[in-house]
RNA sequence: GCCGACGUAGCUCAGCGGCAGAGCAGCUGUUUCGUAAACAGCAGGUCCUCGGUUCAAAUCCGAGCGUCGGCUCCA
């Protein structure tokens, strides 16, 4: 770079570009050029001369442009070394593609690298450890153990979203989780995603470990006949799935082999279709605001190989459509992005760092659960008739979810979330009794409060509640034990006027009801 | 699954053929303290596992497992 060789392109005619890389021993650079051959003579025009560039010693294929010598290069930096197919296809062979990258200046470049530690440190695979959320041990690769601190947060949003499914006429169900081959088989998963399954043999038969919840909840369904008068039927299920994710693949709670969903299968009319996906587009509203999220939407429309009748499909989506335009929701559309069984609204999040996530989907299905599974209902006019299924999960995959909240918040979580709410911080040994009456009152206001008593000094236990992020520190000394007060430290540092106990169990009370973000 | 790197105390890491180390955490004692680290002592190890090379292996080699960065996959 400093020796500023310049970058000179020039033209061969294409035999002999062609031969240059034969000669070479390149044979990856043989087949592009193959390939553009083969192209411009199935389009009819004139092969394009081939274009190399050459800086000092090394000639290389390249279409261009590049800057115009290497002492134009930017501030850079070399970030990691890794395999990649040729070609982007595993079955072909694996090159090396060294990362890096390069910015218009140092303080750009300064930035990207600050950026990208932010992120580490907020990784929730770090802070996992750090807050002791949860662990991960190779004697269940991809599996979550989940420590005290962590199963809070998960009870908190599990008991979250059931209220709001009590609220918006859900029952909940639960069904197995080692499930017959069969069931597989019929609901057409089999053939297609049984690597991804779990499977062992259970008295000479197949069965595997379920990797969704849907079919075995039309099992439910089809309990009882079914009158046009139950429906919308809404099953929620959090269900415990296993999927036998390549290795290579998993990541911490991101990526993982078992996890739990807050899934619900509603079972609905033609005619009440419009209605509940609006209370669903509704619903994903109000869970995450919660979070103080903004939900995007994308509406992924029918693919080439969808199953079913294709009136129905038009429909279908002529419906979500409206339905997502009418509550004015930022929505974008993906072409063919449905299953094969249903059009389908992924919905997206853009975190703290401006990364996007895939969060919820909601799944239109017309095919898959209805017909498979031959589900029906006595309409009014006593004809048996299909009813069409909403696949819905809020959350998505729980572990998952709160793996992007711990990044979200850098494992600062809102009041209402945190595992510790609050921890009383008695000064010296004879405000530890007080301490732990003031404690008392907190955990009669269902807070989860901590304290702490051990004999560190008041600037340590400060330190160590800051360190676990913990929402409010109560500090606890002769004068507040004399008038009955605490004094409340922010984890963001401020301090806030002695308070008296009750008033402050009802004032954080107040914040974790309203789900303050 | 594929390519590459990594795996040492609970955590973060050093050591890289010749006695197993540090800081923090833990335990014990002293200290009772006013808004981000009191002081001292003690204890803590299958150096991931198995095999090989060597007089000698945490260290070198091979295989397996796991993790991380990518690739592929993600119904």
């Amino acid at each position: 770079m400093a020796a500023d060789h310049p970058f000179v392109r020039r033209e061969l005619p294409p035999d002999e570009g062609r031969a240059f890389f034969v000669e070479r021993g390149q044979p990856f650079k043989v087949e592009i050029l193959d390939d553009l051959a083969a192209r411009s003579s199935a389009s009819g025009e004139p092969m394009p001369p081939t274009s190399v560039f050459e800086h000092g010693p090394f000639i290389d294929l390249c279409k261009g442009p590049h800057v115009a010598s290497t002492g134009k290069v930017g501030p850079f930096k070399l970030l990691s070394v890794a395999g990649a197919y040729w070609r982007g296809d595993e079955r072909r062979p694996m090159l090396q593609r060294i990362y890096g990258t390069v910015w218009a200046s140092q303080a750009d470049l300064d930035t990207f690298l600050w950026r990208r530690e932010e992120a580490r440190k907020r990784d929730h695979r770090r802070l996992g450890v750090q807050l002791d959320l949860f662990s991960f041990h190779d004697v269940s690769p991809g599996s979550a153990f989940w420590h005290p601190k962590g199963q809070r947060i998960w009870r908190t949003l599990e008991a979250a979203v059931r209220e709001v499914q009590a609220r918006r006429g859900y029952e909940e169900v639960s069904t197995p989780i080692l499930v017959a081959g069969k069931l597989w088989e019929q609901s057409g998963h089999w053939p297609l995603y049984a690597d991804n399954m779990f499977r062992l043999e259970v008295e000479g038969q197949p069965f595997s470990l379920k990797p969704m919840n849907c079919p075995e909840s039309t099992f439910i369904y089809r309990s009882r006949v079914r009158s046009y008068r139950d429906l919308p039927l809404r099953y929620s299920e959090f269900g415990r799935l296993h999927r036998n994710e390549r290795s290579g693949t998993l990541a911490g709670l991101t990526r993982v082999r078992h996890f739990i969903q807050d899934d619900a299968h509603l079972y609905v009319r033609p005619d009440q279709l419009g209605d509940e996906l609006r209370a669903l587009l509704g619903e994903v509203k109000e869970v995450y605001g919660w979070f103080g999220l903004q939900p995007r939407y994308m509406f992924g429309t029918k693919p080439d190989k969808a199953l079913g009748d294709p009136a129905l499909w038009e429909k279908a989506e002529g419906l979500i459509l409206e339905t997502l335009r009418e509550s004015g929701a930022t929505h974008g559309i993906k072409p063919k992005d449905g299953t094969f069984y249903a059009p389908k609204i992924d919905i997206y999040i853009e975190d703290a760092l401006g990364r996007e996530w895939q969060m919820a989907t909601l799944q239109v299905d017309l095919v898959m659960l209805p017909e498979r599974f031959d589900l029906t209902y006595v309409d009014a006019d006593g004809q048996e008739r299909r009813p069409m299924a909403i696949h819905r999960a809020i959350y998505g995959s729980l572990e998952r979810f709160i793996g992007i909240l711990v990044e979200h918040f850098a494992g600062a979580f809102p009041l209402w979330v945190a595992p510790v709410q609050a921890v009383v911080i008695p000064i010296a040994d004879r405000h530890a009794e007080p301490a732990r009456e003031l404690a008392a009152v907190l955990r009669r206001h269902g807070l989860r409060v901590e304290v702490d008593d051990s004999d560190n000094r008041m600037q340590n236990k400060i330190r160590l509640a800051q360190e676990q992020k913990v929402p409010y520190m109560l500090v606890l000394g002769d004068r507040e034990v004399e008038a009955r007060t605490a004094s409340p430290r922010t984890r963001a540092g401020e301090k806030q006027p002695a308070e008296g106990w009750e008033a402050l169990a009802e004032r954080l009370a107040m914040e974790v009801r309203e789900r303050t973000v």
